[in-house]
DNA sequence: TGTACATCAGTGAACGCGCGTTCACTGATGTAC
DNA sequence: TGTACATCAGTGAACGCGCGTTCACTGATGTAC
C-alpha cells in the first residue's frame, strides 16, 4: 500500500481528490463557467484561500477537470473495445462510437468541457494532449487491425503495430475507394502529410486516404454527438438512438471496415 | 421610405440596432458570457437601466444576438448557392459549406454562440428555429434538385418543389447505397419516419436513406466546423483547408450528388 | 392651430449578490541531529 | 529518544471588482379634441 507516505501527504492526495470531486460536481450540476472556488471550499467547508495550497488558480482546477474528463471518456472507450475479439473491428468501431455517446449522454457538462466552446480566456496546456487522443487511438489502433488482417477474409489478426507495409487492399477495394466513384479526388498533398503523420501516431500502416476518411468520421462522430447533447438536432434526428447507430454504420462502412457481425 | 415613422419610432429602432451592435461587439471581442448589459450601456453612453426600455432582460438580448447570428449565416449560405447554376448540385453544395466555413472562421465567438456549448441556463425559445434551419433548407433544396434531375444525365432541372413522387433513383444507385455494400443496413422504423418529416420540410421527393445520409453529412460539416474552430484538429489537420475541401466532396460523394464540377 | 393629457425614453440611486486572489498569521506535522 | 528548526495546511480579513435588475423620478415626444 502507501505506507510509505507521511500522513501529510496522504491528508493532501485526499484533499486533492475530494476539491476536484467537489469541482466536477459544479461543472456537472451548472457548467463550467459557473465553478467557483469560493463554492467548491464552501461545500468541503473550508476557507477560499485555502485551496491555493492545491491549485494555483481557477484555471489550474479546470485543466485538472478537463484531463480527467478526457481520461474517463478515454477509459470508457477503451473498455467496451478491450471486450471484443481484435478481429472483429466492425463491431469495436461500434463500441467505441457507442461508448463516447454514451459517456457523453451520461455526462453532458463534462463533454461540453471538452468538446464545446472553450472557455473564453483559457488556454489549455499541453498536458491535455495526450488524455485528449485516447479515443482517437482506439479508432486509429482498430483501423490498423483491419489493415493487417485485410484484403480477403480477416484471419485472426497479427501484430497490432505491423510497421509500413502497406498493402492498399483498403485503398481500391471496398467502399473506402469507390464510394466517390467516377470523381476521381486525389489527396492534396499537404493533406496526405497530415495524414500520414496522424497515420505513423496512431494508425500504422494505414493508407493516407483510409485515414483521412477516418478524421472525417472522427469529426461526424463527435458532431452528431455535440448536435443532440445541445439541441441541434430537435425537430430532426431527435431521439437520436437509431440515427446515432445507424450513422457509426454508414461511417464504418465510409472508412472501409468489414462487415464484421459475428 | 419610412417616413410615416414617428421620431420616437425611428430613434427607438436605431438605438435597438446599436445596442445589438455593440452587444455583438463584445461577443465577438470575449464570448458570450462575457456579455455585460452595464458594458453595453457604458459604451453607448447611457445607464444601464436604460436597456431595460430596449430588451427585458440580458437573455432577451442573448436571443437577437442568436438570431441575427443564424441569419447572417444563412444569408451567407444562401447567396453563395444562389450564385451557381441551379442544375450543378456539387458546386452548390460545395459553395454551401465553404460559405459556413468561411463565416465561421470569421465570426467565431458568435458561431459558439450558436453552435458550441448552450449558455447554461439559458433556453433558446422557439423564434430561433426557423433562422436556425436556413443552412439546412439550402442542402435540402440542392437535394432536392438532384433528385428532380437525377436518372442518368441532369437536365436544366424542374419546379424545385415536386411534391412526393420518390422516382428512387439516387437509392439505389450511386455511392449512396452501396458504400455499405454487402452489409445491408435497412433504416430503423422511427428513423425512416423521422427522415420523412425531415425531408418533407427541406428536401421534398428526396428518398428517406438519402435523407439520413444528409443528415450524417450536415452533423459531419459542422462536426468539421467545430473542431477547426475549438482547436481540436491541432496536431492532425491542423490548417485545415485541404482537409476540409476534401471532406466537404466525400460527403457530397456519400449523399449520392452527381460529381458536376469541371 | 392650440391646449390637456398620455405615453414613453432615459436618469440616478440602490439592492443584493458573488467572485478570484493576496497576505500576514497560527499551529500542526515532519526532519535532522 | 528528545530537542530545535523548517515546512506546510489552513485561517480570516481585506482588496477591488463587476454584475443584473428594480424603482421612483423628470422631461421630452406624440395624440385627441
Amino acid at each position: 500500500m502507501t505506507a510509505s507516505q507521511t500522513a501529510r501527504q496522504r491528508a493532501r492526495a485526499e484533499l486533492t481528490r475530494e476539491i476536484k470531486e467537489e469541482a466536477r460536481r459544479q461543472v456537472a450540476a451548472a457548467g463550467a463557467q459557473r465553478l467557483s472556488l469560493r463554492a467548491v471550499a464552501r461545500e468541503l467547508g473550508m476557507v477560499s484561500s485555502a485551496l491555493y495550497r492545491y491549485f494555483p488558480s481557477r484555471d489550474d482546477l479546470l485543466t485538472a477537470l478537463i484531463i480527467d474528463a478526457y481520461n474517463a471518456l478515454g477509459d470508457r472507450a477503451e473498455r467496451a473495445v478491450a471486450a471484443l475479439p481484435r478481429s472483429d473491428v466492425r463491431s469495436r468501431w461500434r463500441a467505441c462510437c457507442t461508448a463516447a455517446r454514451d459517456w457523453a449522454l451520461a455526462h453532458p457538462h463534462e463533454y461540453a468541457l471538452i468538446y464545446g466552446s472553450p472557455v473564453p480566456g483559457y488556454q489549455a496546456p499541453q498536458e491535455t494532449i495526450p488524455p485528449a487522443s485516447r479515443v482517437a487511438l482506439v479508432l486509429g489502433g482498430l483501423l490498423a487491425d483491419a489493415q493487417a488482417g485485410s484484403p480477403a477474409a480477416p484471419p485472426p489478426a497479427t501484430g497490432p503495430a505491423s510497421p509500413p507495409p502497406v498493402p492498399a487492399s483498403l485503398r481500391q477495394a471496398g467502399p473506402a475507394a469507390d464510394s466517390a466513384r467516377g470523381c476521381v479526388s486525389a489527396l492534396p498533398a499537404r493533406l496526405r502529410q497530415q495524414a500520414a503523420v496522424v497515420g505513423a501516431a496512431i494508425a500504422p500502416g494505414v493508407d493516407e486516404a483510409v485515414i483521412v476518411r477516418a478524421l472525417i468520421a472522427w469529426t461526424q462522430l463527435f458532431g452528431m454527438i455535440s448536435f443532440e447533447l445541445f439541441g441541434q438536432l430537435v425537430g430532426s434526428a431527435d431521439p437520436a438512438d437509431e440515427f446515432f447507430g445507424y450513422a457509426v454504420d454508414q461511417m464504418a462502412g465510409f472508412v472501409g471496415l468489414p462487415c464484421g457481425g459475428r
